[in-house]
RNA sequence: GGCCCUAUGGUCAAGCGGUUAAGACGCAGCCCUCUCACGGCUGAAUCCGGGGUUCGAUUCCCCGUAGGGUCACCA
């Protein structure tokens, strides 16, 4: 299969996008095949500076690689803006010649082109599309369209009115087969034109004609024959999506467009079209769009309004690049979930995507599940390699703390590493973020007595029991040695030593042993809820255990 | 509004004419237990409605209904 992303480059990267390049990377990849990413770059007003390099990042974070098309490399070293090379050109291109008017990286990245289907930027292939418009016009398959965009609007009113299908066909098609010699003068004159697709040059007769087009997800589908003259070049000669596709998608070779349900209703277009230019179509294969739930109704993740939407949102908080692509697998294939229970240490991409097993219905965003699944993930992370991921995420995310935790690096495995030995390892770690703040106080920089004393205990009984058990503290004891001594002392100021005996004679203890250890948690971590105490102090150091249980217990 | 897509618990969903209607997340309870997390067990919770077809429909067909998408010189 040869398949392909086609984002607009505008700076906002979805959630969406990334669903997208994920099922298309897939099955290129089982396939053998070929993943390209192509810029359709072919609305100047959307376009916005740098969004290609900050695409292709962006994705790279969650490891979507290309195979071929637009790409980024390391900086030539011009070190000129709005330089771009194009690799494999021999040298032939100096820095800022190739004219596609994108940023030599600012951080080291030049934004590069390769594979044999190039130009892979749309606005680079005017000509291109212009030689195919020019065909279909010489067929009598296209022609100039001279419409005002008053004129449009008022055909427009006057179709509301009459209840009619908005849109210019038909009899409102005024400029189809218009007189030649005067498109000529209009043109001469310079008066701005569209080109339209004349959706009846087979005749008007096809009205009410049905298409059947076999969609990779949802099988057969009959929709009604296009009769819409769309636009296929606009004004300013570019290309609209409709075109573009057809014609790169077919000089590209692409064998499976895999979009999103959104273009469904513009399906009769593109089969139009193919049909018109003489093309094979390729296999579609239309998604389930991601929703959201918003006031007890489903709706469309929205880039405006949700900020989970946005890729950055994930890469902001740290969500491992893992995690997030077996959520969105569990998404694509709602078998995933059941191979992967069966396969816990398989690489996930050993996993065979399937269009037929992909829903159709528009699935809610689930962050319960993307974190449920990023905390199995990643209690099969090996807590060094956590390190750095948590590393890498602070010296993008918190500058301010990446000092810090670079010196401290091995505090910082350590704290990542409690608890995740053996069988049932505690599965506490989510997203980077979450990861800082589990492990924070085990930076003095960080650590804040931020929780209340438990309910009922005095800072008087809390500084008693601290100075007792900084009084039989040993570093060197074991594990058991250590409880053996927190009991003892519970016992000593009234508590049971079991959570059982406190239980069953309530009346003859203040509280139990979690009570005391609690105030001792407290003193260490600065909360009430954190793990195991005994690991806790081991990472911490005698000098620091000493230290903040002095500190506590004055006070 | 036209056209199109979709419809199983709160969510993701198995199912593909006869099932006690899987599983996962979430939720509740219990167990384990120094808190939490992990783990174990248990539980509440679903076939949108109405007609057909059929000996029998969650499953097939039709009609409603609901949700979504789309109706640009945006993709």
């Amino acid at each position: 299969m040869r398949t392909r992303l086609g984002p607009s480059p505008t700076g906002f990267i979805h959630l969406g996008n990334l669903f997208m390049a994920l099922v298309n990377q897939r099955l290129a990849a089982q396939s053998g095949g070929v993943f390209y990413l192509r810029i359709e770059d072919t609305d100047q007003k959307r376009e916005v500076e740098g969004a290609v390099s900050e695409l292709i990042r962006g994705l790279a974070y969650f490891g979507i690689e290309f195979d071929e098309g637009v790409g980024l490399t390391e900086c030539c070293g011009c070190g000129l803006s709005g330089s771009v090379v194009v690799e494999g050109c021999g040298g032939g291109f100096e820095c800022g010649q190739n004219g596609n008017g994108l940023e030599c990286g600012s951080n080291g990245g030049v934004v590069v082109e390769r594979g044999a289907y190039g130009p892979y930027f749309q606005s680079a292939r005017r000509e291109i599309y212009h030689g195919f418009a020019q065909r279909l016009l010489d067929e009598g398959k296209a022609y100039h369209c001279f419409l005002t965009e008053d004129e449009i609007a008022d055909i427009r009113k006057k179709q509301e009115a009459a209840k009619e299908l908005p849109g210019i066909y038909g009899a409102y098609a005024k400029w189809r087969g218009a007189d030649a010699d005067l498109v000529a003068e209009k043109i001469q004159s310079g008066d701005p034109y569209v080109i339209r697709f004349n959706a009846d040059h087979e005749g008007a007769a096809c009205e009410g004609e049905s298409i059947v087009v076999a969609d990779g997800i949802r099988g057969e589908l009959t929709m009604p024959r296009n009769n819409l003259d769309t636009v296929i070049l606009k004004k300013d000669g570019l290309p609209t999506y409709h075109f573009a596709h057809v014609v790169d998608d077919h000089l590209m070779e692409t064998t499976h467009v895999v979009r999103g349900e959104e273009w469904l209703s513009s399906l009769p277009i593109h089969i139009s079209l193919f049909r018109a230019l003489g093309f094979e179509p390729p296999v579609y294969c239309h998604t389930a769009l991601l929703m959201k739930l918003d006031g007890g109704i489903k709706r469309k993740l929205s880039k405006r309004t949700d900020p989970e939407s946005a890729l950055s949102y994930y890469i902001a908080d740290g969500y491992h690049p893992i995690a997030v692509r077996e959520y969105l697998l569990t998404v694509i294939n709602s078998n995933y979930e059941e191979w992967r229970l069966s396969n816990p240490d398989v690489d996930s991409n050993v996993f065979e995507v399937t269009t037929e097993k992909m829903g159709s219905a528009g699935m809610l965003f689930d962050l319960d599940k993307l974190q449920n699944i990023s905390r199995d993930v990643l209690a099969r992370i090996p807590a060094g390699e956590l390190a750095g991921f948590v590393l890498d995420w602070a010296e993008r995310e918190k500058p301010e703390a990446f000092a810090t935790l670079l010196e401290g690096r091995d505090v910082l495995e350590a704290a990542l590493d409690i608890g995740r030995a053996g069988e049932k390892p505690r599965k506490d770690l989510v997203y980077a973020a979450q990861m800082f703040d589990f492990v924070s106080y085990f930076f003095d920089a960080y650590f804040r007595m931020d929780d209340p004393l438990p309910e009922g205990m005095s800072e008087s009984e809390a500084g008693a029991l601290l100075t007792g058990y900084l009084e039989s503290y040993d570093h060197a004891d074991d594990r058991d040695r250590w409880f053996e001594k927190v009991r003892e002392l519970a016992f000593a100021h009234g508590y049971a030593p079991k959570p059982k005996d406190y239980k069953n004679n309530p009346e003859m203890y203040k509280g139990h042993v979690g009570d005391v250890s609690t105030v001792i948690r407290r003193a260490l971590a600065g909360r009430c809820v954190a793990p195991d105490i005994y690991e806790i102090q081991q990472i911490l150091g005698e000098e620091r255990v000493r230290g903040r249980l002095g500190v506590a217990s004055l006070i």
